[in-house]
This record gives C-alpha cells, structure tokens and sequence, in this order.
DNA sequence: TTGTAAGCGTTATCAA
DNA sequence: TTGATAACGCTTACAA
C-alpha cells in the first residue's frame, strides 16, 4: 500500500508537497499537483487516518455514552448528536452501557487514550468525582444541570417539569397521583422524586412508595405497572409516565382491561414521541433532537457552558 | 503529558522495557516492572492509542452502518453486536445513514483509511461493485445472501419467509393479502416483492398496486395503511407487515375505526418484538439479536461465510 | 512556491 | 532479560 513518500518519489516532488496537495493547501503550483494527483491515482492511495491522529494528537472522532439505543428518548438524542457529527465532518463512537459503571469507564479510558476528542455522557452512572477527573483530557458533556461546576451540560429542568405537571394533575383534581420512572437512582430521577416529595408536602399529601414504578424504559412495562395498580385498595387517580412508550402501553392496557382514560386514571407522558399524538396522549414535550445538536456543539467548542433547554405540556385526551 | 519515553527515562530502564511492562509481556524483571509501574503512577500515564494503531496497523474499531438506530430491527441487531463488541473488546463506531448512500460512502471511506478494522452494513443503499472494490481494505458484512459473492453476510431467508406466510394466510382462507414494507428497493425487499408476486401468480390471483404499502417504518406509519384501506373499494383481507413496530400501529388503528382483526382484517407482523406479544399479534420471529452476534463474529474472523438464520412463525390472535 | 527534517508515541526486530 | 534503533505514515516548522 503507499505511502506519502512513494507518491512524492512517483511525483518527482517532496512529501510536503503531497501533504499540500493532499490537504488542499494554497502555494503548489498546478504542474505539481498534476503530477501527485496522478501519482495518487495510479497507486490507489488512501491516506493512514491513524498516522494523522498521530501527528495531529485529534482524531474527530466523538464518544457517546447511553444506556441502551432502543429506547426513542436515546436514540432521539442520538439523532440530534450524529446529525451534528454530520455536518461538522465528526464521527461517533457509541458505548451502550446498559446503565454498567464499568462501560462508562472504558468510555472515559477512550478519552484518556486520545482515541476520542470529547464525551457526551447521555446518562451517568459512575460518579461526579470521576468525571471530574477527567475533564483533564477532553471535554465531557452531561446532560443534567452542571451549573457551577465546570462541566458543559445541555439539560431540562427535571424539578420544575415534574412539579408543573402534578400541579396541573392538582388543578384537575387529582390528588393521589402516582409516577413512573426509567431508573431510581441518577440525578433526573432524584429531582424528579423531590418536585414529587415537594408537590406531596405542599399539599399535605401523604407519601405512598407504592406510587412509585420504577424500571419502566419499554412500551411493555405499562403491562406490570396496570397489573401492580389493579391490585390496589387504593390506585391512584393519575400518574406522570417519564416515558411515552411507556404511557402508550399503559393506555394500550388500560384499554384491554376496560380501564376508564381519562375517567379511572389520567396519564401523562413525555417526550411527545410520535406515538403519543397517534393515541392522543397529553405528554409533555421535550425537544431531545435539539438537545443533542447542542450536545455536540458543547463537545467541540471546547468552552464551558451550560444549555437549558425548555418544554411545553401539550394537552391531549388523557387528563 | 508523559510518554513512553519519559517513563523510560524516570525508571532508568529502555522503552522496549516500558513497553513490554505496558503489554504484560514476560521476560521483564520484578525489579524493573516495579520502577516501571511507579514511574506510570507518579507521571498519570495513559497510553496514547493512536501511535499504537499506527504502530499495528489495527483499531479494534468496527462500523456498523445502518439507516437509523430509532428503529427496533436495527436497535437488536446494534444491540447484537455491541454484545459480541463488549466481550472481545472492540468498540463500534456508528453510521446513520437514512439510507444516503452518501454516508454509506463514509463509512467504506473509513476502511479505506484503516480507522476501522471492518464493517458491517446492515442495510446496504450502494451498489455492489462498490463493496467488491472495498473488499481489498478490510472484512466488509452483509445481511443479505451473499452465497457465491465472496462476500460474508448473516441473513434470513426473505424469499421464503414471506412465501411461507402467504401461504399461511392462503390456507387460512384469504386472497386478497396486501404487504407493508419500508423501503422499497432494496435486496431483501426485492425478494420480498418476488416472493409476493410468485405466490399471486402460483394462485392466478390479480396483482394490485395499491395493496403494497412502502415507507412502513414506525409504529405511526400504520395510520397511514388504514387511512388508505379505507378509501378502497375492495380492501386486502390480510396485511403482511414487515415490523411489529408498524403492525402495532395498524392494530390501534383498526381499534379506532372500528375494524375488525382479524375479522375484517388479518395481521402478521415481524420480528417477535415485546409490543407483539403483548398486544397479541401474529408475528414471524427473528433472532435479530443472535443476528448481530454473529455479524460481529464475521468481522473479526477475517474468512469469509454465509450464515443463514432460520426464523419461526409465532401463532397469535390476529389471524 | 518548494523542500528538509524533526516530530507524534508506539511496536517490532535484532543483537547483546 | 535487556536495549538500540528502525519502522509506522503523516504534519509542520523552518529554511530556501
């Protein structure tokens, strides 16, 4: 296979002069490209990509990390982040993490190597320290509030959704009202439980674990919170679904057990999926492609910043 | 930050000594291991990757190419090959294409400049004197019967499956049977559309355009099938359905409006995702993950192979 | 406008 | 067991 060298001895020129030629570079008379182009014609030359990450200490290649890819939230995200990477000539390199601290790390390991210039870490599991640590070899991007810590974040105000909508579940006249979230722990799931503890004590409103279903990412986990609810003396009258897959499921449950929406329960899904509109669920929506076009302006800008980005509750037939 | 030869220096050892501690390679003295080691320790030493893949030659980086990773069929292959990646140690490195063979370019481009080690094309939009041509810089694998090619691939057998269920169908008594697919062109719904005209003309049964259904990807797709039957005379009395995703849409559908399934309107989706299961609906099941594994395996193997998975019709309620 | 030569940070070969 | 030293293939001062 050639090199930048056998082209220059081809070409009768120096390897500079190929490397100009090759990088589009002014000051090379046309005869001497001429003369390289040829010679790169003739050998089929491909440039060794690794030697230039080599020289260059860059490789344009960008890490992100979430938790699984078939889930319409992360693979939304990941749309905005590869349309970016797109369009800036980035590629990404993905790590599926299945919510494992250990794949997180191998993500960062990347980043210590120089394989990748920066990370987006879509959802975190290791912890604030760690990532602080390595801030040192390259941009880290999270998507949770980093105000104040010197860590670029695009994220949604988690708190202040969850309070706004039990609020407006308040203002229906719900007042036992049920969530249903991805993963307990992890920062948006824990402000989201306080706007939840914060909504109850407002009101003085007693607080029922049982209100709480966790491990709800897929359309068929509606199945076990409808199963979990239906053994309820007491169900409650609404619940805030942080998926709408998840919601949809439900609904779709809901429907098989001849379970009144918005009569016996009231739903609320999020992110304004698709499915959400086709089976009239009021959701709230989270612009997540935009969110991840920011994701990964944050990732190569190399300046610190910090991107709130804001939500609208659209009304439909399930409250 | 610190190099190997730094680390050499401060231990009072050579860099072959360094680099040999760095690779677990025996014939290194417990005494210089250890100076080797602290001196990792004092300096935070990370290994910078790229001298090493343009040292070997190699990245332990795979491609993977596929339209988009929004969609379950290739969110389970994806998932598939990240599983196999994870366990030899290989990261992915992801091409969305939505079908632009633009990007599908990039990606054999990739190979061609040695970032990647091979590439697997989960959906193929170029031609394929252009994967032969690429063939020369690394494993290229397909998912579509590559017998006879010198090209490896893992695929299912699209011709006989969909012949297998219009059969089915047949047998059940239907014959005016529509299809829903995504795209249209394409190698395995070229055989799709052959296995579909085959079986009309085995039985003399007319061929309608109108009762194939492309751009079938997602589950809101499946309005757009019922809004169109609908306005038909003499509807389909059965739908294949290319996707769970896109069945599960019809069935909400059909709810709706008050149709029928299968009375009015027989349903067999694909893939045997959750949705299906738990909305009952008669699918053809693929093992898309043992699918992906076994991509990953092909592309690390560096022989070439065909591998053909055998799939399972599940019985269900909406036929 | 062109070329020389010094990196970039490893691994691999070969001799000691 | 150890160490010089030559690759690997490109970019980039710097000099001309």
């Amino acid at each position: 296979m050639a090199n930048i060298r056998d082209l220059a001895k081809m070409a009768g020129v120096s390897v500079t002069t190929v490397s100009r030629v090759l990088n589009h570079h002014p000051y090379v008379s046309e005869e001497k490209k001429k003369a390289v182009l040829e010679a790169i014609k003739a050998t089929n030359y491909h440039k060794n990509i690794n030697a230039v990450h080599l020289s260059k200490g860059k490789t344009k290649l960008i890490g992100v990390v979430l938790p699984f890819s078939d889930h319409p939230y992360f693979a939304l995200l990941l749309k905005g982040i590869a349309k970016q990477a797109l369009e800036n000539n980035y590629k990404l390199v993905l790590f599926q993490t299945d919510y494992m601290e250990s794949r997180e790390m191998e993500a960062l390991q990347m980043l210590e190597q120089k394989q990748i210039d920066a990370l987006i870490i879509c959802s975190r599991s290791c912890g604030l320290s760690i990532i602080k640590e390595h801030l040192q070899f390259g941009p880290i991007i999270l998507c949770e509030n980093m105000k104040g810590h010197q860590i670029s974040s695009t994220f949604v105000n988690h708190y202040k959704i969850f309070f706004d909508a039990l609020m407006y579940l308040y203002q229906k006249g719900h007042k036992t009202i049920g969530y249903c979230i991805g993963r307990k722990s992890g920062a948006n799931s824990w402000n989201r439980d306080r706007a939840y503890r914060d909504f109850l004590k407002k009101y003085g409103l007693p607080y029922y674990p049982e209100y709480v279903f966790d491990q709800c990412f897929h359309f068929e986990d509606g199945e076990k919170v409808i199963d979990q609810i239906k053994k309820m003396d007491k169900p409650p009258s609404a619940l805030l679904v942080t998926s709408d897959q998840v919601a949809a499921g439900i609904v779709i449950c809901c429907q098989k057990h001849q379970i009144a929406i918005p009569g016996e329960i009231a739903i609320i899904g999020f992110d304004n999926e698709p499915i959400s509109r086709m089976m009239n669920i009021t959701t709230v929506e989270i612009p997540l492609v935009e969110m991840g076009e920011n994701l990964f302006r944050q990732a190569v800008s190399g300046e610190i910043s910090n991107h709130e980005i804001s939500v609208k509750l659209i009304e439909r037939g399930t409250v």
